[in-house]
RNA sequence: GACCCGGUAGCUCAAUCGGUAGAGCAACGGCCUUUUAAGCCGUAGGUCGUGGGUUCGAUUCCCACCCGGGUCACCA
């Protein structure tokens, strides 16, 4: 930066920094370090505020520290509010208490500055625990005003005037949001806690969290677009990768039994409400298990998600209507539903597999998919399965044995090699997990390559190449097992009814402001 | 990518059928020693998303673009 945009630097500034600026200033003039190295806490605010018991007017010093998110002065008196993690709690000044000169420092302090306080508490005349702050300190000058809205109680129930609702300015920025929405944290903190139950639950299982390359020099796993980037070093493209799962089974081959990954893939395709480029993913591998013993393992894992959600969530405001706060939605064992006697009964035919691509698109007109005349077969089936199945699943179901048209990594049910021993776990119409028994015959996965491999040639860019690598590992004889990935974003969506993943990603991918 | 809606003060919003804009909160000054959307009096604060066009005059009308949202397409 220039001398010349650094001196012009505070003539930009709006009036109101500007305000906030000379006040850092007056606080610097008077001794006062406006930007502190700590604080000694003795509570927390909502621990503080249980320390006066019922009925008792006066009680113990505490020291506690936060954010003023409200002020309210009336001549020689102050009162406000100091928020931290846990809550808020009241702070009372009086000029009597800290004498002119730490009296007069106050009128230097602002909405969202850091401070902390010392002093006894006591019950005010309404009935609320107080700090009757006996000293203060400036922890952090806030220079930029956090756009704090005013509260009111109503019936109970919290209302907000002025709030800082501008969608775009709070994903942008997120740390506006969560200093001054305390449900905004308590949803991304629950967020955490899921993480972590689904962490316990594998490790409690014997699975070995491990960690696989984001870099890879071929992607595979799924089908989608990748994020191309380049090695300058090796002079080699690299692509981020798109799925976790190539990786995680050569490990299996390896003989870590059991592995999981809970980590980012990234796709480069559209942003929409349930779509961001990179998103969390959970993806995990149990040698000797087939995907029926892998259903048991997803129930368990889902209602151990659903109860550290419920946990996290407690008395919060937030979510009254999330999925996760009722109990009973998970309590098993899970509906589980065959594929196609399911899509068989929803169209209303004996067997749809025996409809010809005629009839499928006519089946498809009538529930006005569009284009229907252009689609492949085992789309058609996808969009029919869509409409009249996975839209209608309310609580978590299981659809088992997909068509093998539709399942090209899955292995063929025993007994039955039109369909694949492949499930997918849907609620609230939204696919949660999705499982197969893992193909683990080398000769087969590389007929399967081979495909992708025309597929891409011919320009299909979600077409992966062949990765003789992960053949080679699987020709030292890979063990049968079952496989799971879960999108956990959308997990917690649907735990928490947050209907736009923005929501539910603390830091999701926008375009850039320019400033 | 297509279509629709939006972008006005730090925040939340209003108005102008074309004559350079208002309110509440926040801010600033004053009064107020138990308030809690504190109150009362006063003051200040805006390149009306950006660039062009039409016009005597554009925040308003037209065009393009930027940013966001929605619907659709894409995303097995």
């Amino acid at each position: 930066m220039s001398e010349e945009q650094k001196s012009d630097q505070r003539d930009d500034l709006n009036f109101v920094m500007k305000a906030r600026r000379d006040k850092l200033d007056a606080l610097v003039a008077r001794g006062i370090q406006p930007f502190a190295y700590g604080f000694d806490r003795s509570h927390q605010a909502a621990q503080a505020v249980t320390l006066l018991p019922e009925g008792q007017e006066e009680g113990e010093s505490v020291r506690v520290a936060g954010r003023i998110v409200a002020w309210r002065g009336h001549g020689k008196t102050i009162f406000a509010h100091l928020a931290d993690s846990t809550g808020r709690i009241q702070l009372y000044f009086k000029k009597d208490m800290l004498g002119d000169e730490q009296f007069g420092v106050l009128e230097l302090f602002d909405l969202g500055d850091h401070i902390g306080v010392r002093g006894p508490l006591f019950r005010t005349r309404t009935g609320e625990v107080t700090v009757r702050v006996e000293s203060v300190e400036m922890l952090a000058k806030a220079l930029r005003p956090l756009p704090f809205g005013k509260e009111e109680m109503v019936d109970g129930k919290l209302v907000r005037h002025s709030a800082f609702s501008d969608g775009e300015m709070r994903s942008r920025q997120r740390y506006a949001d969560l200093a001054v929405h305390p449900e905004v944290r308590a949803l991304f903190a629950a967020r955490s806690r899921m993480t972590s139950a689904i962490r316990s639950f594998l490790d409690g299982r014997d699975f070995l969290e491990v960690e696989t390359p984001v870099l890879q020099p071929l992607y595979g796993g799924a089908a989608a677009k990748p994020f191309i980037t380049h090695h300058n070093a090796l002079d080699m493209p690299l692509y981020l990768r798109i799925a976790d799962e190539l990786y995680l089974k050569r490990l299996v081959v390896g003989g870590f039994d059991r592995v999981y990954e809970i980590g980012h893939d990234f796709r480069n395709e559209g942003i929409d409400r349930t779509h961001n480029p990179e998103f969390t993913m959970l993806e995990f591998y149990q040698a000797y298990a087939d995907y029926s013993e892998m259903m048991d393992v997803v129930e368990s894992l889902l209602t151990a998600a659903a109860t550290a959600v419920r946990t996290a969530l407690g008395g919060t405001d937030v979510g009254a209507d999330a999925p996760a706060r009722d109990e009973a939605v998970f309590a098993g064992p899970f509906p589980r539903i065959e594929w196609v006697p399911a899509l068989s009964a929803g169209v209303g035919v004996p067997n749809v597999m025996a409809l010809d691509h005629g009839q499928l698109i006519k089946a498809a007109e009538q529930i006005n998919v569009p284009k229907a005349n252009t689609l492949s077969r085992p789309k058609l089936l996808d969009e029919l399965f869509q409409h009249h199945v996975e839209s209608n699943i309310d609580r978590p179901t299981f659809v088992i044995d997909y068509p093998l048209e539709l399942s090209p990594l899955a292995k063929p049910k025993r007994g039955n090699p039109a369909l694949t021993e492949r499930f997918e776990l849907f609620a609230k119409g939204k696919e949660m997990a999705n499982a197969f028994s893992e193909l683990n015959d080398p000769i087969d996965q590389r007929g399967r390559f081979d495909a992708q491999a025309t597929l891409r040639a011919a320009g299909d860019e979600e077409a992966t190449g062949v990765d003789e690598d992960y053949l080679r590992a699987m020709e030292y004889g890979m063990p049968p097992m079952g496989g799971v990935g879960i999108g956990l974003d959308r997990l917690f969506m649907y735990l928490t009814a947050t209907a736009h993943i923005r929501d539910a990603i603390l830091f999701p991918t926008m375009r850039p402001e320019s400033f």
